[in-house]
DNA sequence: AGATAAATGCGTAAAAATGACACTTTGATA
DNA sequence: TATCAAAGTGTCATTTTTACGCATTTATCT
C-alpha cells in the first residue's frame, strides 16, 4: 500500500485574509505591521502558514484570530497565487480569504492590541509581496458579490438608515446610486425590518432605522439574484 | 537574512484540470483512466504535483501536456480544495482548473495514445477522491462565464453555423433558448462574422457558416457585459 | 412661530430589455 | 414539379429600468 507520493515537491501553503469593513468613513481594510522578517514592520494583510492538518477554511479562521482576535467570521476562498518569488525567503503559494466585518461590533480594543489598523480603500499603504494584487482582485469580487447576493449584513450595525445602506453600496460600487430608485430596489427584495425607532444625528427630521429580517436575508444568500443598481 | 520560515509545515500541492469540450453530441469533459496507485485503473481528471519552481497555470498546462499531448491551452484557476483526506495517501492541496477546447482540433489520435477519453457531462463515470465536487463547480463557473464573456472560440470549430452555436449555449446552459432571440442577442455582440459559405450537411438550404471576429472577441473578454439568454 | 434641512413618499415619462410568436425561403429529392 | 426539412427572418406587447420632479413631513434652530 502506498503512502507517499515520494517524488513530488512540497511547498509552504499560506492563507492571506482581506477584511472588509465599513464605517461612516466609506470602505476599509484590515491589515497589520508585519512583527517578523522579511519586510518587518511593513504592511501586510493577515496571513499565516497553513499546517499539516488543518483545512484552508480553518486555517484562514485561525490566522485571523491570531493576529487580530477576531472569530466567528465566514471568510470566502478567492484565488491561490504562485509566483515563484512572491516571497522572497521560501517558495509560498498564499490562498486568499477574503471577509465582509461590521467595524464597531469587533471590538477596536482588540484589534488594536493585536497591532492591526483599519485603511480606507483609497489611502491604503502599499503592502509587501502581491498583496496589493490581492485586494485588488477582492475588491472585484466584492464587486460581484454585490450584485448577485444581499450585502450590508455583515457590514453595518445592528441598526442603520437607509442612507448608511446606500452609502454602502455606493463605496462598494464607486458609483453614485439614485436614493429613490435604490430604496425601492433593496424595498422589493424584503430583506429588511422598518423599526419605530429614528436616528436623530443625521438631521432634524432624523431618519428611520432598519434592521436586517436575518431569515429572509439568510434565504436571499441562498439562492443567487440580479441586484441591478 | 532569513532563508526559511523552519516552523512552518510543507505539503503536496496537486492541480487537476476540468477540460470542457463541445460537439454535435453536446458538453463533454476530458478524463483519463487512472495509471498508478491509488484507485489505479478508476476515471479521474487530469492532474498532478505542483513543482518547487513552477508556477500553479504553468503546472496545470504541463499537467494536461503530459497526459493528452494538448498543448496551448489556455485554462482558469477555480479554487483550491484542502479536505485532510482527499487523497487517502498523502496530505495534498489541490487546485482545480478549467478550459473550454474544441474536440475536432485537438488530435483525437493524440488523446487516444494518452489514455484520455471525452464523456458527455451527463454520463461521466464517477470519479476519484472529490474530482465529482471539482467538476460541478466547474460547470456553474462555466455557466457563469457564459452570462459575462463570449463563449464559442474554444469550443467550436473554425467555421460553424448558428445552429451550433445555439447548441453550445443550450449544453452549457442545459436550457432550451428561442432561436430568433438568441440570434439576434448574439448579432448584438457583434463578435461574429457572417461567411459567404454555407454548411450544406444540415439541410438541403444549408446555412451559413460563420467565424469568430477575433479582434472583437478579445475585446468583449476584457470587459465584462451581461448577456441574458 | 416661522424658517430650515433632510428624509420620505408618490408619481411618471422615456428608454431599454425581454419574451412570445409564425411565416417565408431554399435546394435537394422523389 | 410537388414535397420536404431545416434555415432564416421581424414585429409587437409587456415589463423593467432609469431619471427625474415635487409636495409632505418633522425636529431643530433662531
Amino acid at each position: 500500500m502506498l503512502n507517499s507520493y515520494s517524488s513530488a515537491d512540497k511547498v509552504l501553503l499560506a492563507v492571506d485574509c482581506i477584511i472588509f469593513g465599513f464605517d461612516n468613513e466609506g470602505l476599509k481594510i484590515l491589515l497589520i505591521k508585519r512583527d517578523f522578517e522579511p519586510e518587518k514592520g511593513k504592511w501586510s494583510l493577515i496571513g499565516g502558514f497553513l499546517k499539516r492538518d488543518e483545512v484552508l477554511d480553518d486555517a484562514a479562521i485561525r490566522i485571523l484570530n491570531t493576529y487580530t482576535g477576531l472569530h466567528d467570521i465566514y471568510m470566502e476562498q478567492l484565488y491561490a497565487y504562485s509566483d515563484i518569488d512572491r516571497d522572497p525567503v521560501e517558495r509560498t503559494i498564499s490562498v486568499s480569504y477574503y471577509a465582509l466585518i461590521n467595524i464597531e461590533n469587533h471590538n477596536a480594543e482588540l484589534i488594536k492590541n493585536y497591532h492591526a489598523q483599519w485603511f480606507s480603500i483609497a489611502d491604503a499603504p502599499n503592502l509587501i509581496f502581491d498583496h496589493d494584487e490581492m485586494v485588488q482582485n477582492a475588491i472585484k469580487r466584492l464587486r460581484y458579490r454585490t450584485s448577485i447576493k444581499p450585502i450590508g449584513f455583515e457590514l453595518l450595525p445592528e441598526k442603520f438608515t437607509m442612507r448608511q445602506l446606500l452609502e454602502l453600496y455606493e463605496a462598494i460600487l464607486s458609483k453614485e446610486l439614485d436614493k429613490r430608485n435604490f430604496i425601492s430596489k433593496i424595498n422589493s427584495l424584503e430583506i429588511l425590518n422598518k423599526l419605530e425607532e429614528k436616528d436623530m444625528q443625521s438631521s432634524r427630521k432624523g431618519s428611520y432605522l432598519y434592521t436586517f429580517n436575518k431569515e429572509k436575508y439568510e434565504e436571499k444568500l441562498l439562492n443567487d439574484f440580479v441586484l441591478n443598481l
